[in-house]
DNA sequence: TGACATCCGGAGTCGCCGCTCCGTATCGTT
DNA sequence: AACGATACGGAGCGGCGACTCCGGATGTCA
C-alpha cells in the first residue's frame, strides 16, 4: 500500500480530498454505508468524478474513512498515556470511543463483508491504536483498576460491543465496561 | 398487522412459506442482509415469485425472520424459568442467545435503517421474549447472582453488544457478561 | 374424477448505483 | 502573460437487484 512515487497534490486537489473524506464520514455515519457515492459528492460540493479520482472505489473510500477515525482515536489514546490516574484514563478513553463511534461497527462489518482484510487495510492506523490502547491497559492494570487477565483484543471486542449496545440502551454501557474491572 | 380474514393456506403454500423462511434465515445469517432475494429463493428451491407472494417485500422477509428467531428465543427462555439454579439459568440463556445470534444485530440494524419501528414490528414476539427474560432476571437477582440495579432493557443491550463482540473475540463474551454480576 | 380456486415459476421491467470518460477549468511555473 | 500539467464536473454506461405478471401446474372438494 501507499505508493511511494506520488508527487504532491495540487492545492485544490488536496482540499477536495479532505472535503470528500469529511463528507463521507458524515454521510455514512448518518445514512449508513449503503448511502450512494453521489450523495457523498453532493455533500462535499464536488462531482462524482472527483470522489472516484481520489478513492478509486467505494470500498477504498470506506476504508479511508475508517483509517482516519482510527488515526484520531490513536492520537487521543497517546495523549492519555501520561495521565495521573491510569484507571480513569483507560475508562475515559473507552467511553470516548463508544461515544464517538456510534456506527464504526457498521463500517468494519461492511468492509469485512466485502472481503477486505480489515486488519491489514487499517495497517499503521490500526497498529498505532492497538499499541496505545495496550499501554493504557497495562498501566490501568498496574494501578489495579482493570482485571489483570484482560487482553488487548478482548478490550477491543468489548469496545465494539459497547458501541453497538449504546444504540439500544446507553445506560448499559457503563455496565458493560464494569466487566473489565477487577472483581 | 396480521389480517383476520385469511383462510388457511394450501398445503404446498404453507410448506413453501416455511422453506423460504428457513432459507432466508440461513442466507442472511451467512452472507449478510445484503444477499439477494433470488439467492434466498434458490436456496429454498422455489422461484422468486413465490418468495414475494409470501413476503411482499424484502423488508417484510427480514422482519419475519427476526420474529421467528425471537419466538424461538422466548420459548427457550420460558423453558428455563423453572430451573433450580436461577443464576445459571440466566447466564446460560444469555450465552445461548449470543451463540445463536451472531448476526441478529445486523438484522435489527438493517430494519431500523429502513425506517421500520423494530419494537413495533416484533410485536408479540418481542413482548414475550422481554417478559420471559424479565422473569429470568428477577429470579437471578433474588438468588444474588446478578447485580440488583440491572434493568431488562440493559440486559438486552448487553446481549446485543456481546453478540457483536463475539465476532471479534469470542473470549470477550464472558468478560462482558461479568458486568452483570454483583460486585 | 372433474372442475375450480389457489399457487407456482421465472422471464422481464424499472430504477438505482458504482464507475468511466472527456471537454473544460484551474493551478503552478517560467 | 502564457503554456503545459493537473484536476474537475457530470452525463452516460453497464449491471444488479427488488418486484411484477401471467400461463401453466397443483391442491382441494364434491
Amino acid at each position: 500500500m501507499s505508493a511511494a512515487g506520488d508527487r504532491p497534490l495540487r492545492a485544490d486537489a488536496r482540499r477536495n480530498r479532505a472535503r470528500v473524506l469529511d463528507a463521507a464520514d458524515e454521510i455514512f455515519a448518518t445514512k449508513g454505508v449503503g448511502a450512494s457515492t453521489e450523495e457523498v459528492a453532493k455533500r462535499a460540493g464536488v462531482g462524482v468524478g472527483t470522489v472516484f479520482r481520489h478513492f478509486p472505489t467505494k470500498e477504498a473510500l470506506l476504508e479511508a474513512v475508517l483509517v482516519a477515525r482510527f488515526g484520531r482515536l490513536a492520537e487521543e489514546a497517546r495523549g492519555l498515556v501520561g495521565a495521573d490516574d491510569a484507571g480513569a484514563a483507560f475508562f475515559g478513553f473507552l467511553a470516548a470511543v463508544v461515544d464517538q463511534s456510534a456506527s464504526k461497527n457498521a463500517f468494519a462489518g461492511a468492509l469485512a463483508q466485502a472481503g477486505v482484510d480489515v486488519e491489514a487495510a487499517l495497517g499503521r492506523a490500526g497498529a498505532e491504536l492497538w499499541e496505545a490502547l495496550g499501554v493504557l491497559l497495562t498501566r490501568a492494570q498496574a494501578a489495579g483498576a482493570v482485571r489483570p487477565d484482560a487482553q488487548v483484543d478482548q478490550v477491543v471486542a468489548v469496545l465494539v460491543g459497547a458501541s453497538r449496545a449504546a444504540d439500544y440502551a446507553p445506560s448499559a454501557v457503563p455496565l458493560i465496561l464494569d466487566g473489565l474491572r477487577p472483581r
